[in-house]
DNA sequence: CTGAAAGCGCTTACAG
DNA sequence: CTGAAAGCGCTTACAG
C-alpha cells in the first residue's frame, strides 16, 4: 500500500506539504502542487479514509435508519439516499430498526464510534434522547418533525385532498376512508386532507382505522363492504391498503371500478400489476430520498440550509380503479 | 470520549494489557482482568473501532453488491443479510450497482480502502478480474459461480420442474414458457427445469424470453395469446413477468384459471395482492440472504466452510390463478 | 509557504 | 504475565 510518505519522499517535500495539498488547506507553492500532483499520479495515491478519520473524527458515511427495507415504500428512497450519496463521495450503511428505540439507539451509539458522518431517518421516536442528544446532522424523513431537525416529507394534505376530489369527480356518494395508524403523522396529516375536502362537499362518508398491511386491509374492508352496501368509493392511506380493498371488493362481488371505485397513496410499483391498475396519489419518494441526502450533506460540510421544512409534491396517478370524470 | 489510556490508568495497568484482555490475545493474570474489568465497566468503555481498523487493516463493515434494491427481489436479501450481520457485530454497507462494472469495481475499491471485512455480491460479472483479484472474502448470491467464491442460490431446476408440474397436473394442454435473460444463471437453471418436466409429458409448449419487467411482459404475452389462443397455461420465471402474463390475460379476455392458468417464480409480497392470487415457485430469499451472511462471516474469520455451494430449497405456492389438479 | 513533531486511539512484537 | 515503545497512515498547530 502507498502512503502519504510515499508520496512525499517522491515529491520531495514533507507529509505536511501532501497532507495540505490533498486536503486543499493551507498554502501550498505551485512548485510543491506540482511535484506533489505528478507524484499522486505516478503512484495513483489516494489517502487512506481510516486513519483520516481517526485524525479528524469524521467519516464519509451516512446512516440510514428505517423500519424495514421490506416495506415497498423504502427501497426507493433508500436507492435515491444511496445514489446522490454516491455523487457526493459518502457511502451509506443501511440500518433496520423495526420501529424499536432500543436498536435505532444502538446503531446511532455504534455508528458514532465509527464517526458517521450524519443519519437519515424515518422513525416515530424522532423525540427520543438518542437523536435529541446525538450531536451528529440528522434529516428526518417522512415521519417526523422535531424543530431542530429538517424534514422532508411529502405533501401529504394537499395529496389526500386531490385523493378526495378524484373520487368526488367521479360520482362518489358514500366514500369510505381507510385512515393508517393514529401514530403516524404522515397518516394525519393525509386524514386532515381528506376531512377537509370530504366536509366541503355534501357527500356521506365513513373513516376506519387500518394498517398498512394487505391481509388486515382486505378483512377489514371486507366486513365494512358487507355492513354498508351502499359504499361506492374507497380511499386507501396507502397503497397496500388499497390492494387489500381491491381485493376485497371482488370477494364481495362488487365491480371496480363500476360499482365501486378506488384511490390510495403512495405509488409505489405493485399499483400498476394489479387489475385493474391501481388509482394512487403518487409520492416521489425518489425525490424525497434524494433532497433528504442533500440537506443532510449540507448540514455535514457545515453549508447553511435555506429551510427546516421541505415538502415534495405528490401526484395522482389515474388508472382503471376509477372511471372517468363525471361532467 | 473515553479512551483505553483512561482504563489503563484507572486500572493501574498499561494499555498493552488491556487491549490483550480486550482482544483475548495474549496472557493476562487473573488480577489484572479483574481490575480491567471493571474499569472497562466504571468508565463504561468501548474500543475505538477506527483506531482498531488502523491497525489491523480489518473493519466489521460488510458490503452488499446488488443490480438495484428497487427490484422487488432485492429488499427481503438485503434485510436478511442485515439480520445476521447485525448479530455477528458487523454493519452492512449498501451498493447498488445496476449491472455496471465499473460501478461494482468502484465500490470494491472504495471500500478496500476502509477495510472492509467483505462483500457479498448478486452480480452477473463474478468473473471480472475486480472479483478475482479483490483479495477480500466474497460470497456470491444467486446469480453466479466462480470455483472459488461460495455461491448460495435457490434450487431452481427443481423448482421449475414443481412449477411445469403444477400445470401439468391442473390439466394443461399448451404451455407458454417465460423464459429469462439468456445470460442469466439462475434463469437459466429454470429454463433446463422446464424442459426436462415439459417433456416428459406430451403436452405442447412455446418459449419465449422475456425480461423481468411488467410492462413488457403484458406486451409480450398480449401478442402471443393473440397469435396462439390455445395456450392455456404460463409459465413465468418471474413473478413480475408473471403479473404482466396475469394483465394480459385480461385484456384478452381470457378469464383465470378457468381459460389459462398461471404460474410465477419467485414469491414476492406482490403476488398474493393480485386477482387472482399468484402461483408461484417461492425462493425462500430471506434464508438466502442469511445464509449467505453466514458463509461470508465464517470466512472473515478464517473458519473452515464445509462446502462452496449452498441450495436453497424453493416452495410450490398455490394460489389463485391455478385450478385444482385434475385426478 | 514549509517541515518537524505531536497526536488521533489503538495493536503488537519485544524484552524482561 | 507485563509494560515501553514503535507503528498503523493520516492531520494540524507551531515555529520558522
Amino acid at each position: 500500500m502507498t502512503t502519504i510518505k510515499d508520496v512525499a519522499k517522491k515529491a520531495g517535500v514533507s507529509v505536511a506539504t501532501v497532507s495540505r495539498f490533498l486536503n486543499n488547506s493551507g498554502y501550498v507553492s505551485t512548485e510543491a502542487a506540482q511535484a506533489v500532483t505528478v507524484a499522486v499520479e505516478e503512484l495513483k495515491y489516494e489517502l487512506n479514509p481510516i486513519a483520516r478519520s481517526l485524525n479528524t473524527k469524521k467519516s464519509n458515511l451516512i446512516g440510514l435508519i428505517l423500519p424495514d427495507i421490506t416495506n415497498p415504500f423504502f427501497p426507493e428512497l433508500a436507492r435515491a439516499v444511496e445514489d446522490v450519496a454516491l455523487t457526493y463521495g459518502y457511502t451509506v450503511v443501511l440500518c433496520n430498526s423495526d420501529e424499536d428505540p432500543e436498536k435505532e439507539k444502538n446503531y446511532i451509539e455504534t455508528l458514532k464510534k465509527k464517526y458517521i458522518a450524519g443519519f437519515i431517518v424515518t422513525s416515530n421516536q424522532l423525540d427520543a434522547p438518542h437523536y435529541a442528544n446525538a450531536n451528529v446532522p440528522i434529516v428526518a424523513l417522512d415521519r417526523t418533525i422535531n424543530e431542530k431537525i429538517p424534514t422532508v416529507s411529502s405533501n401529504n394534505k394537499e395529496g389526500a385532498i386531490m385523493g378526495t376530489n378524484a373520487l368526488l369527480e367521479r360520482g362518489c356518494k358514500h366514500i369510505l376512508f381507510l385512515r393508517g395508524p393514529e401514530k403516524l403523522n404522515p397518516a394525519n396529516d393525509r386524514y386532515e386532507g381528506f376531512m377537509e375536502a370530504i366536509q366541503r362537499s355534501n357527500v356521506r362518508y365513513q373513516v376506519v382505522t387500518c394498517p398498512f398491511h394487505f391481509a388486515d386491509s382486505q378483512k377489514i374492508v371486507e366486513r365494512i363492504l358487507q355492513e354498508n352496501p351502499l359504499i361506492d368509493g374507497i380511499f386507501a392511506s396507502s397503497d397496500v391498503s388499497a390492494a387489500g380493498a381491491l381485493k376485497a371488493a371482488g370477494t364481495a362481488g362488487k365491480h371496480v371500478p363500476d360499482e365501486l371505485q378506488i384511490v390510495g397513496f403512495d405509488g409505489v410499483a405493485m399499483g400498476a400489476m394489479l387489475s385493474p391498475g391501481l388509482t394512487t396519489v403518487a409520492q416521489d419518494v425518489y425525490k424525497m430520498g434524494a433532497v433528504a441526502t442533500r440537506v443532510l450533506i449540507k448540514r455535514i460540510e457545515n453549508k447553511k440550509i435555506e429551510q427546516n421544512f421541505y415538502e415534495v409534491p405528490v401526484k395522482l396517478v389515474i388508472r382503471g380503479t376509477t372511471r372517468s370524470v363525471v361532467e
